[in-house]
DNA sequence: CTGATATTTCAGTAAAATCTGAAATATCAC
DNA sequence: GTGATATTTCAGATTTTACTGAAATATCAG
């Protein structure tokens, strides 16, 4: 399949940025080109459009699968495995929050937590423990909170979201009481 | 400096995470043990702690100054420069979340914004067409939003964070109104 | 079962990112 | 100004990460 200008520039942009974030370049545009393609593709055919390795598209997709970014798929009358992305922003972002919280908050959550149940602690500064406990609090308040945020439907996630004034507001309103 | 076990680990698996997101390994420990020593720190004396060459924390260093989570001081008596950090971890957040903001989500809202201009935009499927303006929506809701959570007192966050379920009983007042 | 097609694995290569040490530059005390 | 100390720069070395192509494995149709 040709790129069209503009789709080119996405996906190479969307790699782009997926590298300065810690996503390997070639999951990013797979991923970009899966999303603006819309329809289920081979892994050959992703492989030729991007002028990347057929077996790099491969564990490129099974690294997308596992995020659950992209879903395995066929087409009738072929055999080859074909390849989807939902087209609903909100979803995929979901599943990026979810996924870095498993793959990376969560562990950090817990070494903080041995840290602070450590003989080793005592031996710390009250400074340091101070500032270990409180990125802890910290991590835990954020985490605890996206979870509520993704459990919601998009459209109330949405609402919430342009509704930053009011939002504030009521948050000031609950202080008081 | 001698690191304490606990402060060690810290900084090893800070440095780890920061390589996940896109940070320098030493960058993430620099600060890292700037946050947990508490006071500013002669760039010689960072380098021997974390054993890494004296020119590559001034380089990290740079790279901190810019994303003004170090502040360059100075201690009575000693000619070299000293860094520190804030030990405020919601202050921290703040920081880098404005500096990727700068660096990453503006410059992908601009040329998101030139794919809608430019002449070629015509050339792509509706499917991408649609979907090429909803990420860019995305981006931007969630930008503007962040923005207004930003500019809040930690406090007033904090509370916000902790109050979930409130918030998500007002969202659905508000839906149904 | 057999040949054809599809997919995965992985050792080796290529590319990118990071780090070092030496040299250049800057700053300071005297 | 001079020597001593501090800092930065950057070319090259090192390390890490990513990618490729060939071989192995799996799947399927007939």
């Amino acid at each position: 399949m040709e790129l069209t200008p503009i789709s080119e520039r996405f996906i190479l942009h969307w790699g782009e940025m997926g590298a300065r974030w810690g996503v390997n370049r070639s999951v990013a545009q797979i991923h970009a080109l899966l999303y603006l393609a819309g329809c289920p593709m081979a892994a050959d055919e992703i492989a030729e459009t991007l002028s990347v390795a057929r077996s790099n598209v491969s564990m490129s997709l099974k690294e997308l699968l596992a995020w659950r970014l992209v879903k395995l798929s066929h087409v009738m009358g072929d055999r080859r495995d074909h390849f989807e992305t939902s087209g609903d922003v909100w979803e995929l972002f979901k599943l990026i929050v979810e996924g870095r919280k498993q793959r990376e908050v969560e562990p950090t959550l817990t070494i903080l937590g041995e840290f602070l149940a450590s003989p080793d602690f005592a031996g710390e500064t009250p400074e340091a423990r101070q500032r270990i406990q409180e990125t802890r609090e910290f991590i835990r308040v954020l985490t605890v909170w996206a979870d509520e945020m993704l459990r919601q439907e998009p459209e109330t996630l949405m609402k919430l979201l342009k509704m930053g004034a009011k939002v504030r507001n009521f948050v000031r309103r609950e202080k008081e009481e």
